[in-house]
DNA sequence: GCAAATTTGTCCGTATGTATC
DNA sequence: AGATACATACGGACAAATTTG
């Protein structure tokens, strides 16, 4: 009998529910410093392999955010850590079958038709304005492809349901449009008509909202995804022509 | 000078990038197996306690399993890592804040809502009787409390959105519901007329889904979130009386 | 049921890299 | 530049859990 007891539970795991309780109970905000790892050793009671394993995977969860050479803080808590889970999965799923992929899209949509009433509510004619600004920047990247695209695309869907006042809606929309942009590439074949028909979605888009139509804005999102939906069928066809 | 060079990134992280990529590469699948951590160590040229936090980062994301005197194992890819995020989230900011539930009640919502046309579209006779077998027995669990109600409840919204025939939806519905049951009992004071009105929401939701109307539907709904938001809101004012 | 082999969990000591003052 | 504080990385040793003969 080496002290107290384990009973079944990982060294490791308590550690990380100590430091979780840590912050909790001292009600420790994004930024605040932790103790350091000596520290937690020595008030834990743990080697500095499983003080650190445990830091390791509460940074995994954005939970803490540790600096090198400067010291350990609380994390930002964010929502790293689902884009990463969801994009592996994405990408282990894109060699067979892209049902990951027609999956988020699919979340994606259902996300953004839930939020159509409160975005037509809620968004005033400012909104409406950087939007449409937005729009017209798109085509103009340049031939095609130009990386330019996405960017602007990202700052339009953010823009789109920042006026929600709900921050958790917001993070979760940016995670969907990460996981979605970073697996999308192993599509391919991105036609030019694509990229016309997505800068077409997008204005109906923000033409419905502003005629404060729940209808054409919901059309409008659907059609936003078509072309997105058309290729990952293309793709599954290449890959088993049989089905 | 040790050897090539790591350059700036950390080594941990290169090793998470290896194994990532090793299983990409090989297509592995959840529960397959991975190379041991003294295998690991021998092909990445990093030691022991690297690759071991390397594998706690995956291991928090889910993307490896580890089993003790086992082995370690493609992880099932869950979101358990949005859960467990989220929901210290929400138990951080309960303390003064009741901001991050009510946004989570928002998006459970927002979610339903965007649901609606499809559930109501997909769900069969079969499907709905097995709902109101459920809305069946969620009062009769005892006097209130009885924690035979969450499950229930849980059971409820899972087959919901299980004809949907979209994992990753299922899978976010029931993470929101996760998060939002560990971090809600916070709200204390649950009262049985709270109950009685849930369990009637619940009634109505499977009610308008066999009639197939989607403004009751998504009133339902609504009603269903009603008696939470009241909740969130009177905790609200029992911390900050003030604003 | 026992014992050996395999694998992960934990600990310690030491050296190095990094940031701050 | 030097000193200090901290995280990063290494290697070896032993403990605990699981499987197998």
């Amino acid at each position: 009998m080496t002290e107290v007891r384990v009973g079944r539970s990982l060294l490791r795991q308590e550690v990380s529910e100590s430091i979780k309780r840590y912050i909790l109970e001292n009600k420790l905000r994004p930024g605040d410093p932790l103790p350091t790892e000596s520290d937690l050793c020595a008030t834990l009671g743990a080697s500095r392999s499983s003080v650190r394993e445990a830091v390791k995977t509460l940074n995994a969860l954005d939970i803490v955010e540790v600096r090198h050479g400067h010291g350990t803080y609380v994390g930002r808590l964010s929502l790293s850590a689902l884009v990463e889970s969801l994009t592996f999965r994405g990408l282990l799923s894109s060699g067979d079958d892209f049902r990951v992929l027609s999956d988020l899209v699919d979340v994606r949509e259902l996300f953004e038709r839930g939020m159509a009433d409160r975005i037509i509510s809620q968004l005033d004619s400012g909104h409406l304005d950087t939007l449409d600004a937005l729009v017209d920047r798109m085509p103009a990247q340049g031939t095609g492809d130009g990386d330019g695209f996405v960017e602007v695309d990202r700052a339009f869907h953010a823009l789109l349901v920042e006026p929600l006042g709900n921050e958790l809606i917001g993070q979760l929309s940016m995670a969907f449009w990460d996981v979605y942009t970073i697996v999308a590439p192993h599509l391919k074949v991105i036609t030019f008509q694509d990229e016309v028909d997505t800068v077409t979605a997008h204005r109906n888009i923000v033409k419905a909202v502003r005629e404060g139509r729940t209808e054409d804005f919901v059309k409008a999102v659907a059609e936003h995804y078509a072309p997105v939906r058309r290729r990952i069928a293309e793709a599954r066809l290449r890959i088993e022509p049989g089905a």
